[in-house]
Order: C-alpha cells, then structure tokens, then sequence
DNA sequence: TGTACATCAGTGAACGCGCGTTCACTGATGTAC
DNA sequence: TGTACATCAGTGAACGCGCGTTCACTGATGTAC
C-alpha cells in the first residue's frame, strides 16, 4: 500500500515533466521545483524517487522507449495480416503517437537537443530500433537484392524519417483543415519514395569514382 | 571606428554563444552572464548589442540561414557543371558544414528543441529550403513525371534528410576510423535512395482507397 | 591645429528571485509479538 | 485484538549561488567651430 502510493507519486512525477514540456520549453528548461510543485508536493520529497532531474529524464527515455516499442509492435502484428501496407502500417503509428502526445513531444524535442546524457540514451533507443527493423528487412523477399550494409542505411533512412515527422504529427499547430490527416499523408509519400527507391536500388558501389552519379547517368 | 568596434563585440557575442554550446548544453542553457564573461565583458554590456537572449538567438538563426544558403549556392553552382552528382554535391555540402562546425552544431541541436521563437524561425528556414529545393527539381527533367504536391514531399524528404544527418557530420564522436567519411557516405547513400525512389515514382493516387500499397503490389 | 561639447560602449554596485540541496522533523503505514 | 517499535514518504526552514535587470557612472572616440 505504502509502496503503491510511492509509485504513484513517482508516475505523477514523470507525468509533471511532461506536462510541464507542453509550454514550449525543452527538458533542461524545467526545474526541479516546478515538476514537485504541479504535484503537489514540496521540492524535497523529489529526493524520495530520484538522485536528480537527470535520473527523472532518463526514466522519460525509458517510458518513451517502451511505448515506441510497443508501437512497433502493433504496426508489425498488422503487416503480417495485410502484407507491408504502408498506408495502414501509418495509420496505426500516428494513431498510437497522437494518443501519447506528450511522451512524444518528449522525443521529438530531446532528439537532438537534450542534455548529452538524455541525448545518448534516446540515441541508443534508436540504434536498437534501426537494428530490429534491419532483422525485419532482411526477413522480406523483396529487400533480397540489398546488401547488409545498404540495409542498415535504409533502415536508418527509414527510422529517422519517421522521427523527424514527429513534430508535424504531435503539434497542435494549425488548427485550419485537417493537419494531423496531412502530415499523416506526408510521411506515408515519404516512405513510399523510400520503399521505391529500395526496389529500385542498385548496387551501387562507388569503389569505381568516376560515373557514379545515380541520377546523372540515364 | 567606433562602430567597427561595436560590430566586433557583437560579434563575439555570437561566438562566444556557439562556442558555448560545445559544452553539450542547448542554447536555452547557456546564460546572458556566461557569454559575456567568454568575451570579457561586463555583464550590462550585453545590452549594448541584444535587448535580450532570444535577439540574439535570433541572430544566430539568421546567421546560420545565411550559411546554409551559402553552402547551397556552391552545391548549385557544381550541379551545373557536373549535372546531378549526387556525390560531388555531398562532399560539397559536407566540407562546408565541416568548416562552419558550431553554426551547423548550433542548427542541428536547436531544430526540435529550442525555444519555441527560435525554433519557429528555424522552421521558417527549412520551409524556404523547401520551397527553393521544389523550384530546382521543377527546372529538371527528370521529375517532369512528379506531380507538384510529390515534388513538394520530395523535397521535405530530401531537406529533412539532410538536416538529420547534421548530428553525425558534426560531433566529434569516435575517433577511431573515419567517422566523418562514412558519415558523408550515409548520407550520400540516402539521398540516392530517395532520388532513385523519384525515378520510379508512380503516381499513386489513393482516392481509392484499397489496394494502395506500394510496396504490397508485385 | 586646438578647444568645447556630444555620443555611447563598457563599468560596477546593487536588487530581488528562483534555483538545487542540506538537515532535522513528523506522523501515517507496516511489522512483530 | 492490542501494544510497542520500525520504516520512510513527505515536511518546512534555511543556505548559498548564479541569474537577469536597474541605475548612475566613466572615459575614450567623434564632431563642430
């Protein structure tokens, strides 16, 4: 009971840094203080659940890490049923992003721009997501003609797409027309440029410099 | 000569930020006191030059816009000459981003996750890369089979594709190896996907709705 | 060329504020008998 | 069921610190005559 109610403070408190993100600021912005006073709580009970606000933001990376997995893994059980549609493969993942706005936005804003220790945890995250969806390629007969390495460089093409489209699909932005329906449809383009592009691909090896232009030559 | 030398502490000021920012903090983190004791200043000086931090945030942005375009130019200009190489304009782009490290460092880490003014006028940038990006791929023939709203979404694709790869053209990293080279061949690599993808883009029109997957058909 | 005055980049003291962190504490919950 | 003791999540006062910003100032540079 005493144990569950901790927990409780601690899921309030996690909850408290994210809400608080939703001003605009990124992680390193918001304090200590702050994250205990949207709780309720006075600033040193903080102490109870966590060393610092680095620890806080590293649990952040954990809870995004596991919901992005779980999205995966419902776009994955889907593609079994209807073989690689990219078209519902999005509609599931937006669906699953939008009903987790904030631990999103987390991501969305910390990519690039946190603190170096965040940075490096989401970094991984995405490295393990890269090497997953690389097993996954390697799995379809359609991606047999590519290499190990050209793989890798789709999978990474492909993971970083859909990080990028994260702001676009989380932000309220504009509320004229349908945004979230266009960025939706914008990153489902986006990859099937990308999936053209790896049926199509050659393999192109550039140890030969000269006349190594893709789209130069014809 | 009197104004010269204003220009030049303004100046510093914005260097005195970029170079800051190696410390691994986001602009937000860095203070008005900071920057100007990097120049040697008195705190109160700074207002001679910035009414505020996001001023000269702003100055940064605009800065760092300029430099792009720059590095746009000479990528262009190659273009030319050597029709489409998607090789030679990476290494273009590369050395440049290389020679310009902490504008670009300063670019990739405020993208997502600066503060929502600079943020915006980032975004802004991007847009009007995409915009000028749209224009060249109009003047090619080779996209003459592209619709204008896919050359619009190829040039997202393409423009966000580049930004991504900042972070790892940038930071030091490893040491071990050539980190920069495969960097640069990743991203050269990429670029080839999406252009390959361009070539054999069909117009994929999903008015109707069922069987629309491109990568499930054939 | 020399003198009187204006401009203004940079100075230095001072302020109030929110911050992270310390410490000894309280009192409700949990455990042993 | 009742009593004595242990645990520990949350309290509240206190601290020193760096921050952004104010204000009146100084003194070198620039301008007018």
């Amino acid at each position: 009971m005493r144990a569950e109610k901790k927990l409780q403070t601690r899921q309030s408190l996690l909850d408290a840094a994210l809400a608080l993100m939703e001003t605009g600021r990124g992680f390193s912005g918001i304090s200590l203080r702050e994250i205990t006073r949207e709780v309720g709580i006075v600033p040193t009970a903080f102490y109870r659940h966590f060393p610092d606000m680095e620890s806080l933001g590293l649990a952040l990376v954990e809870e995004v890490s596991s919901s992005f997995r779980e999205a995966i893994r419902l776009v994955r059980s889907n593609q079994f049923e209807h073989l690689g549609a990219i078209s519902a493969s999005v509609q599931i993942f937006v669906d699953y992003v939008v009903a987790h706005r904030q631990l999103f936005l987390f991501l969305a804003r910390e990519q690039y721009g946190g603190a170096s220790v965040v940075r490096q945890a989401i970094e991984d995250m995405q490295q393990r997501f890269i090497t997953d969806l690389v097993a996954d390629l390697k799995l379809m007969p359609k991606q047999r003609h590519l290499r190990d390495d050209d793989l890798e460089i789709l999978a990474d093409l492909i993971v970083k797409t859909v990080f990028s489209s994260l702001p676009e699909l989380i932000n309220p932005a504009e509320l004229k027309g349908a945004p979230l329906q266009l960025a939706q449809d914008r990153l489902e383009s986006k990859l099937r440029f990308i999936f053209m592009g790896a049926k199509y691909w050659r393999g192109i090896r550039w140890a030969a410099s000269s006349s190594d232009g893709a789209t130069a030559s014809e």
